[in-house]
Parts: structure tokens; C-alpha cells; sequence
DNA sequence: TATGAATGAGATTTCATTCAT
DNA sequence: AATGAATGAAATCTCATTCAT
């Protein structure tokens, strides 16, 4: 909690004043930062913008911040644990007009329909956790590392098999598959 | 320690008898279920597999044990505490082979090169871990939200989403993409 | 740790705030007894103390709380567990450093040159720690005991034990042995 | 007990079919070593032994094999667990035994009356306590410590605090202090 | 209101004791 | 009888939450 104290600018005695649990903490940092993802992929999207310049930007507007994903990936977890039904579902609603919304804003961008939009958000969501699950910093310099062990690990690196995947999906997507 | 012991069927104090930590525990417990997972697979895969059948048998391999994707997710995170250069290596090492292995035990049947099989496996991984991260045994029995959360809920389904853009990978990699 | 929290007055969990390890733990609450020791020493010696009360008065000083002779004789065994070189190090020349100023102070009231005095402290103390090793509080009432086995064991009375050897010991420095 | 039974030479279950506890187990195998020590001493000892001698054989007899103090430090706080009164009478007696045998054999080789002899194994015994509590193999190598760290570290060097003071209280017994 | 030192429930780890072989 | 793998109570340690300032 300190660390989260620190993330949000304020000491963690600070959270539990406005926050019950360290889940409704968690909760709350989580919207905020899916608002800054859904703000910060609207300027990286221009009309006309080309599947594999999307892939990338959604990427990087992904990985700008590393706590955004980090949460994302802790999402279900922590809505297990002492948040309340209401909470629950105040949630969710709140992520559905998110993802609506930016649906809404990209498809026309991306020649898509709204539909095929959310499935792309959905997809690319799902795939960008997956791969990214690794990511927390290198605790060790892989120079140290067998090159063997190395050239291993570089086939899990997590931009790689994001950008790749993703181009498949959407591909995917626009066949009708 | 007590659960990770009740799930091995022997007390936690068994645990240290043959582990040094918790993360040495867990890392081992998970060669475990990675050798059960890739027997399961091969059983479930034969010659002349078709794509969607694949995609469903790996999902089911997979879940079939909830354990294996659980620990899998929390693999990174275990691996940068308390395990020793020595035991990355030999762990990275160790995945390598099974993966290797399975790759090629699959590539034929699928009608695929290894490398493209390999592709596949890395691919289909991240992709599984994303889209089941939220899979822990649903809390709230779902009949009892409102109707709109559950539909937004649903477009997580787990297993639609893993099957339908697995499907996606997989025809992208056959088309070269 | 609870035990040791309660003896500082505060919980367990706020020592591991303040120290790394139950070793740290444990070197900090000694040097903390060993500053109370010299200081409670210097109230019961003055000039011209003999060594009969001398002696007397560094047995009650050391046995006023019973925490700090059962520190100092599990003093090496914490040492050798978790206690970096570095920490060692730093230990060892505070307790030099106390063990001197003591010295300083107390070598003209028992008109001792500097380095008798030292001798005699590095003396008793050992003489200290073996002579008390068994005191912590009687479990059994020696009422209750056979008269043959209460006289053995008063002959192991570490008070009589410590201050008649304590004694002999401090005659054979005056007389040069 | 894995290492007390590798002492004794038997597997720590084989100790359990002896003994109910640990204490009872620790306290066996000090009166084993108790007589090891005395015949030791035995030998090292003849008549007209002078008391710098004496004191070294003492020393030796006692530290030749390090399990006997390590023991007997923690034979009091042993005692306090685990045993019945009726054990702890036993073992005071058998202790009173030994002593009293030691002593009566000594005494006339040392040309000391059997009572001195007795005042002299107390006291020397507390003291030997106190002097070698920290001896358990130098975890440090002390030739990486600094030069002060390991001259004072070297005040406390176990055989010699022994030997001076045991021969400064010898000294005493003698001239009826 | 904001803080971070203090707390103690709960997790990890150890080790005296048991028990199947 | 002898063993040492297995156990779980008790120790050490962590971290979400509280509360005095």
C-alpha cells in the first residue's frame, strides 16, 4: 500500500480515508488509469491509421505507465476479495462504457464496425495480459545469461509476441474469422 | 504453503524437506503440472487434428487442472525472488526442452513446420494466460446480477475468448502473416 | 519475537520496522541493556568502593534485569546467524568502546591502572555468565526438594558462586597473577 | 536431534525409543559425556600436579570434545522443560555423585582437602561456562577482520581467560579467601 | 485532512516428535 | 529394534489496516 500511496501521490493512511479495503484502493487507482490508457490511445489513433501502427500504439499506450497493466492483470483477483456485489457491478458497468466508448471512437478510425471493435478490444486485451505477465523490471541483466538461455527468453519478449498476435486477430477480425 | 501442500497431498512441512523456499516450491510444482499438461495435450491431439479441435483440446489440457495456468501466471513473479542464477538457468532450460518437445511431437500432426509450431505454442500460451487470468471459480453466482453486467461479463468468457482468437493465430500463421 | 516485543513494550511487527532480522533484533536490545548496565554500575560504585562491594555491586547491576545477562550469553550464537561482517564489525567496536569508558571510569575508585581494570571487567564478566547461566527463575520450589539435593544445588547458588570467586579473582590481580 | 543422534551414533528416531523428550535425550547424553570428561581428567591429572597444570588439563579435559559445555550451558534451561521432579532429583544426584567422586580424587593429588577440591570444580566450572560460551567455531576467518576488532575479540579468547582466573582463584582456595 | 509509526492476523519457515517401513 | 520421511505446533517475518499526532 505504500507503493500504492506513492503512485497516487499521497501516503497510504491517506487511501483508507476515502477507500474501505485495499481492494476499493486498487479498484479506484485501476479507473483512473484505464482513463488515462483510453485517453493517451486517442492520440496515438488517427484516421486512417494502418493495423500494425494500431497494434503498436495500443502497445505503447498499454505500457506507458507499467501500474496500468499490472492492475489490469490483478483485476479479477481483487474484485474476489471484500468488494461488494454493488461494487461489483457499479464496476463493471463503469468498464463496459469505457470499452464502449472507446469502441465507439476507434472503429471508423480503423474501417471497422463498432461490433468488431469491441472484439478487437477484447481480443487484444486478453492477448496483451498474456504477454505481458512477465514484465516487471529485469532483476537480472540477461548479458549474464547462456546465450542459449537467452535467445529462450527473447521468444517470450512480451512487445514481440504482442505486436505479432495482435496483427493476427485483427487480420482475423477483417476476414470474418 | 499449507494449500500449495494439500494440493500435493503431503503437510507443508514435507515441502521443506525436499525445497529450500516457497518460490523453489512453487517453480517445482510447476515442472509438475507442465510435464502432466504436455502428456494430456498428446493424448488429445492425433494426426490430422484440424485447427478448431486443436485450439479446443489445449484449451481443455490446459484448464483441465486450474492449478497449471495459476502457477504459470505467477511464474515471473516467483522467479525474481529468492531463486538463484543457477535456478533460472536450469528452470529456462528445462521449459525450453518441454516446449521443444511438444513443438515437435505436434508439428507433424498439425501439419506444420516446428518452428511454426513453436510459434504456435508461445503464441497460444500468452494468449491462454490473458484471456483465463480472471478464472479462480466464480464468486457471485452470475444468475443474480443484472442482466447487462452479465452480458458484458460473458464477452470475457474465458474459453470463447482463448478459442476464437487462438483460431485467429493459427490461420494467421498458416498464412504466413 | 512477541516475547521481546512485550519486554521493549511494543508488538512484534514494529521491531521488524526498525530491524532486519531477529538477530538485529536482538544485538539492539543488548546494546540497549549494556548502556543501562554501565550506567546502573556508575550509580553503585564510588570512590573508594572495596571489592567486596564492588563485586556485590556489579552482580546486582548485571542481575537488576534479567534480560541482559540472558542476551550477552546468546550474544555468539546470534552473531554467527544473519548478522553481516560489516554488522559485526560495528558491534564489536561498540562494545569495545563501552566496555573501555567503563573501564576509564571505574579503574580510579578501585585504584586499578586502566589495564587491570579492563582485566578484571572481561574477568567477571565470564565469571558472571557461567556463575548465572542457570538462573530463570525457579521452576521447582527447592521447599519441595529433598534436603541432599537442595544442598547440592545451593552449592551452585550463583550470587555466593559468582562474588567469592569474583573476589579471589580480583586478589590475584592486586597481587599480580 | 538429527545431529544429537549423529553424536550418539544412532538415527533421532532410535533416540525417541529410549527417551520421551528432548530434554530427557540432552540430559542422557550429558552424563555420557560427564564421565567421558571425568576419566578424562583422570589421566591428564597425577599427583603433584601444579595448579598451572591443573588448570590446563581442566581446560583440555573439558574442551576436548565441544559437545560437554555446549551441553552443560544449556543443562539448566533444559531441566526446566520436560522433566519431572522426580528425573531432576535423579540428575542432581547423579551430578552430586560425580562431583563428589572427582573431587575426592583430586584433592589429595592437588594437596587440597576434599571440601577445597569441591569448592574448586564449582567454581572453575562457572567459570569454564562463562569463559568458552562463545566458542562454536569461528564462523569469521579473523584475518579479514580489522586489527582493533580482532584484538579486542582476542580479550575474550577462551583458554586464556580460563586458565588466568581459574589459577587467580586457585590461588584464592589456597589462601583461604 | 493527512501522515506514517504501530499493530496483529496471517504467511512462511523450522524443528521436536511420530510412525510406516 | 532402527530408520528417516512426514507431520504440525510454534517460531520468524510480512503487510493490510489502524490511529495518535
Amino acid at each position: 500500500m505504500t507503493v500504492v500511496g506513492k503512485q497516487a501521490g499521497v501516503a497510504k493512511g491517506t487511501l483508507y480515508l476515502y477507500f474501505e479495503t485495499r481492494e476499493e484502493i486498487l479498484l479506484a487507482l485501476f479507473f483512473d488509469k484505464l482513463e488515462e490508457w483510453a485517453a493517451l490511445l486517442e492520440t496515438k489513433v488517427s484516421d486512417g491509421t494502418d493495423d500494425s501502427r494500431f497494434v503498436q500504439a495500443l502497445y505503447e499506450a498499454s505500457t506507458h505507465n507499467n501500474t496500468f497493466l499490472l492492475l489490469m492483470s490483478r483485476l479479477e483477483g481483487v474484485i474476489e476479495h471484500n468488494i461488494s456485489v454493488e461494487r461489483l457491478i457499479t464496476s463493471k458497468r463503469a468498464m463496459a462504457v469505457q470499452l464502449d466508448t472507446v469502441a465507439a471512437r476507434m472503429s471508423e478510425r480503423l474501417n471497422l464496425t463498432k461490433g468488431q471493435m469491441f472484439d478487437v478490444l477484447t481480443s487484444l486485451a486478453s492477448l496483451l495480459l498474456g504477454a505481458t505477465r512477465g514484465d516487471r523490471g529485469p532483476k537480472y541483466n540477461p548479458e549474464t545469461l547462456p546465450a542459449d538461455v537467452q535467445e529462450f527468453m527473447a521468444s517470450f519478449d512480451s512487445q514481440r509476441l504482442f505486436e505479432i498476435n495482435a496483427r493476427r486477430i485483427l487480420a482475423g477480425i477483417r476476414q470474418g474469422i
